[in-house]
RNA sequence: CGGGAAGUAGCUCAGCUUGGUAGAGCACUUGGUUUGGGACCAAGGGGGGGUCGCAGGUUCGAAUCCUGUCUUCCCGACCA
């Protein structure tokens, strides 16, 4: 392609309103414009980056077995209110209205629509299992759209969702998948993770998150350093052996806390370590309540709170409701004589604690060397905190560390909640009914492309890997007005596309430092520059990889040199 | 949804405190000189490009002061 006849508006200088790597390179090399918030236009090099991905993603699913289809964007709320998930998104679901003034969703994902089609025409276990994917665009309504591509409004989304008629099928497709995906993010060039998740509130049993490792990731994965164990910081597991105290029982005592309210503060005031000290947290679950407690250096983990009572929502009392439970101010509970209605759960740290201090129940009031059973009663112990780097990592082997991930995919046993709000059953055998049981995975493909981008760039610009690059060689002219040099840069240009060898001829009557700069900017991996040797055939090569080096060699040798490079 | 910041030329921003005829750099057009890392000169006082986000108010007069509103970004909460 002559670039002349390209749209790569570049900038020199960075936009206002993007603060991260990824958006700001790919606004100021012209991939992307925004048009309103969280919504962006990909121009020419960036719709030939998503192909690139997209065309990745296609050949990985079709070799794990799963078919191409195209479901649409519009879809009417009928589908979404049997699922109960027009009640469930809230405002993330972007909803419209037609003329007829009938509800519609813009498609957030498609769990409804698909399973509506396999219950409609698929009726036999003969049929079963089935795999199938689209590629499309996806609408959340985000609460606050941010970072590019990364949390957008509309997003280019894999979306797979896989049909069985038993769990063990399902765990098959389900390997098969993750199998697809590690080489579908290999092949990108990303160095990623995949972690264990948190299933959520719709049920289903394993899931898995791909996440890529980065600074500005706004998930936490929590890793062992020795093995491949890694779990998103929700799920990390603690496996810690507490050592049981060998201190005797000391006098309870009743002490003043004038205004000291959190751990830190009271660790501080009474000059103990906050690892001495129980944090109690009153928390709200359905219609009751429960006092949790933890070591005072440890963080309730909720989502595990949640898992441990068995219930899909919690969340931490008012201050209203603590003042009228407890006659105390929040900085001031504990354990000790609470009211009777209050079970007191405890992470598994508690169990081991000897002689701590606590909250009194009363405002500006401390307990300190209060235990367990001679002071206060613990009704079970849990995991409940979060792990924490340098906790043994649960599989055993070595240690954790914390990382940084962009989520880029997620595969997830559904169960059955899709199939039975939506009827989607088949005859087995026997000729009975039976519900299907379903998968599903997807991969933010938008996302993919910006995750890239932060791990590929320097300074200058973006560094493509070849497997994505918008083109493989970008060819300068470095004077244009010079006859020996543009006919060998027209030769080599029609001899690169007569090989196949995709090509970016920057032909414009540009400055060479402007060529140059647009070309770092732009990322290519391989720049073939035309320049003063031009009448000896001689012509340089320079890798964007490696920044600086550039190799002379002849034109003659130009298509094997290239092909040596790509492969 | 809570907190914060910003909207002035295509882009980056100044001007606003102290109201008085709209500014700079980059980009763009034309002509010329230049050509190996983001060139230079010129277009005479005047190259082209602006409803100073929008609406209302105060004032003889508003980019500037006041009120409302919309948009965008940041931090947080949220994220099957």
């Amino acid at each position: 392609m002559r670039q002349s006849q390209m749209i790569i508006p570049t900038l020199k200088e960075t936009p206002a309103d993007a603060e991260i790597k990824s958006h700001q390179l790919l606004v100021r090399a012209g991939y992307i414009r925004q048009t309103v918030s969280g919504v962006y236009s990909y121009l020419p090099l960036g719709n030939k980056v998503l192909k690139n991905i997209e065309k990745i993603v296609r050949e990985e699913m079709d070799k794990a077995g799963s078919v191409e289809m195209l479901m649409p964007a519009l879809q009417s709320s009928d589908l979404w209110k049997q699922t109960g998930r027009w009640y469930k998104l809230g405002p993330e679901l972007m909803r419209l209205h037609d003329r007829h003034d009938r509800e519609f969703a813009l498609g957030a994902t498609h769990e409804e629509v698909i399973t509506s089609h396999l219950r409609d025409e698929i009726k036999s276990y003969k049929k079963l299992p089935l795999n199938v994917y689209q590629i499309q665009t996806k609408f959340r309504d985000e609460q606050r759209p941010r970072f590019g591509l990364l949390r957008g409004r509309e997003f280019v989304m894999k979306d797979a969702y896989s049909f069985h008629t038993s769990y063990q099928s399902l765990d098959e497709a389900y390997d098969k998948m993750f199998q697809a995906y590690k080489n579908i993010f290999s092949r990108c060039g990303l160095n990623f993770r995949a972690v264990i998740a948190d299933s959520g509130a719709m049920g289903g049993k394993d899931t898995h998150e791909f996440m890529v490792l980065s600074e500005i990731g706004e998930d936490t994965i929590a890793y062992s350093n020795q093995s491949d164990f890694a779990a998103n910081i929700e799920m990390a597991p603690v496996r810690v052996t507490y050592e049981e105290s060998k201190d005797g029982f000391k006098k309870l005592e009743f002490i003043d806390t004038p205004g000291y309210k959190t751990m830190n503060q009271v660790s501080k005031f009474i000059e103990q370590p906050l690892e001495n000290g129980i944090k109690s947290l009153l928390f709200k679950v359905d219609d009751r309540f429960v006092l949790v407690l933890s070591r005072g250096d440890h963080e309730i983990n909720d989502i595990k709170l949640k898992n441990a009572l068995g219930t899909s929502e919690v969340e931490l009392a008012t201050e209203e409701q603590i003042k009228q439970l407890f006659k105390a101010d929040a900085g001031s509970i504990g354990p000790v004589n609470v009211p009777e209605a209050i079970e007191v759960i405890a992470d598994y740290a508690v169990s081991v604690m000897r002689n701590v201090y606590c909250g009194a129940n009363q405002t500006d009031k401390h307990y300190i060397n209060a235990n367990i059973d001679r002071d206060f009663k613990i009704t079970s112990y849990q995991d409940l905190r979060f792990i924490q780097e340098g906790d043994p990592s649960p599989d055993g082997l070595g240690t954790i560390k914390f990382a940084k991930g962009i989520e880029v995919g997620h595969v997830f046993k559904l169960g059955t909640f899709y199939a039975e709000k939506l009827g989607a059953q088949y005859l087995n055998e026997q000729g009975k009914q039976e519900t299907m049981i379903m998968g599903c995975y997807g991969i933010g493909v938008s996302r993919t492309l910006a995750a890239i981008v932060e791990q590929y760039n320097d300074e200058n610009g973006i560094k493509w890997p070849v497997a994505i690059t918008p083109y493989h060689v970008h060819l300068i002219t470095v004077n244009p007005k010079d006859k020996e040099q543009l006919e060998l840069s027209e030769k080599i240009y029609d001899q690169l596309q007569m090989e196949n060898i995709s090509v970016l001829f920057d032909d414009r009557k540009e400055r060479p430092g402007v060529k140059f700069a647009d070309s770092d900017l732009i990322g290519l991996p391989i720049r073939i520059t035309v320049g003063k040797k031009a009448s000896e055939g001689i012509v340089e090569c320079k890798l964007r990889e490696n920044g600086g080096e550039q190799e002379d060699f002849e034109v003659t040798s130009i298509v094997e040199k290239i092909n040596s490079l790509i492969k």
